[in-house]
DNA sequence: AGGTAACTTACCCATTGGTAAATTACCCTA
DNA sequence: TAGGGTAATTTACCAATGGGTAAGTTACCT
């Protein structure tokens, strides 16, 4: 919807950027934008798209004009709207899971807290393409669906990780009630949810900005809970 | 979706409990169920349904169905479909702002501190219709739209309320940059989603036991950042 | 018996996921 | 240099869904 090139102009330029784009060492018969290339840019557009919209508010129709492509060359390449979403899916389900598994294997030793060094490491892994945060955590998603599982299982996988450093917080606190763990790891995966809906406001804030910003927020709430706070 | 009773025993039921329900002074030519307690049913399954699945997934079938009647009778009291939702919306809007604005107003002396508060309030204003906040915050609104603008409204009550509160901790914190202000002001947003989003999963959990859960958490997290935390 | 509120059946139409069948443009060889 | 082969892409269509409406039907009350 941002910056939608004309068709006259994706067409024109699609001869001449074959010559000069990515080799792929294409040699056949062929028209228009190599397939690799056309399903790398389908795939970047339909990321932004599911992210920003929702699976069930993304129609296939919008992320083929984004591309300056027509809808059945997307169902050719990817089949259904659902695999496709599917191949927006694992790519960044990865990439998340990844960038937090090895901010939270790091040693936990030096400056920055496990919890911020966590926060810095997904900004860096979503620069460039932001929104692929929702892409992961869209509640559209046909419950029940191969695309809900898929997306619940990475959700869950990252999960995990959150909640072994949720646990030892809460132990250190003196609570052992697995509810308070649950609930604990809820409001941390909102809470990097607002943030990264924050970051895509504010298009100018690079990663490690985000991360100093965030480091300020949490010493600020510091102060909400004076000492304790364990009623009844 | 889950408790949809079959449309021949709501049907049944119809006569006999516009006998017993509730009188409204009803005294004309009438079959079935009063308008004003039909409306008030509608409103809440109505509430429920775009609180749970979104404006956009939510259909008018649907919840005609959970009430047992059929689509034109509620375009026939309520109009269309957004008109339906600003129905569902303004109860929610009012109440929930003046909870948390009633909660703020409380003086800041004795014992729960003000962020606490205010969720307890939040807690009690959602119990039994929990899914409300979500027709708040509900991101699948048609952009541009009346129900878009009045919910953006309501939030942005909401938020000038965590405002004060949240530009009272950053000074305090010793920042003054108003993107940080904004920012912690989507944090909450954001905590408060993620923790009624849990209390939705949690059936079980009255408020009171929420609100004591709420501070726990709050207390285990004072712990992430040890003294101060403003690198570079 | 007729008036009226409550409610439904049957329909229209726009949107959208999806497909089949062309058509275009390129490379390669004879 | 004409034409065959093939990848890329489009036009034209189908079927299902869902918002919305018109007109009729039911059941109650007086």
């Amino acid at each position: 919807m941002t910056t939608l090139p004309s068709k006259a102009d994706t067409r024109a330029g699609t001869r001449a950027d074959s010559r000069t784009d990515t080799r792929t060492g294409t040699r056949a018969g062929t028209k228009g934008v190599p397939r690799a290339d056309r399903e790398r840019q389908v795939l970047a557009a339909a990321t932004e798209e599911f992210g920003r919209h929702g699976f069930e508010a993304t129609t296939v129709a919008a992320v083929a004009a984004r591309v300056g492509v027509t809808k059945p060359l997307l169902h050719q390449y990817f089949g259904s709207k659902q695999d496709l979403y599917l191949a927006c899916l694992d790519p960044v389900g990865d990439r998340l899971l990844h960038a937090i598994r090895t901010a939270m294997a790091e040693p936990d030793t030096d400056a920055p807290p496990t919890p911020l060094r966590v926060l810095h490491a997904l900004f860096a892994a979503l620069d460039g393409q932001r929104e692929a945060w929702f892409v992961l955590y869209d509640p559209s998603l046909p419950p029940g669906s191969d695309a809900a599982h898929r997306a619940a299982h990475y959700r869950d996988a990252i999960d995990d990780l959150a909640a072994d450093g949720a646990a030892g917080l809460l132990r250190a606190a003196g609570s052992d009630d697995p509810l308070d763990a649950d609930a604990l790891r809820y409001a941390w995966r909102g809470l990097c949810t607002a943030l990264v809906r924050w970051w895509i406001n504010h298009p100018d804030q690079s990663p490690d900005a985000m991360a100093r910003r965030c480091a300020r927020l949490f010493s600020a709430a510091r102060s909400v809970v004076p000492a304790d706070g364990e009623p009844a």
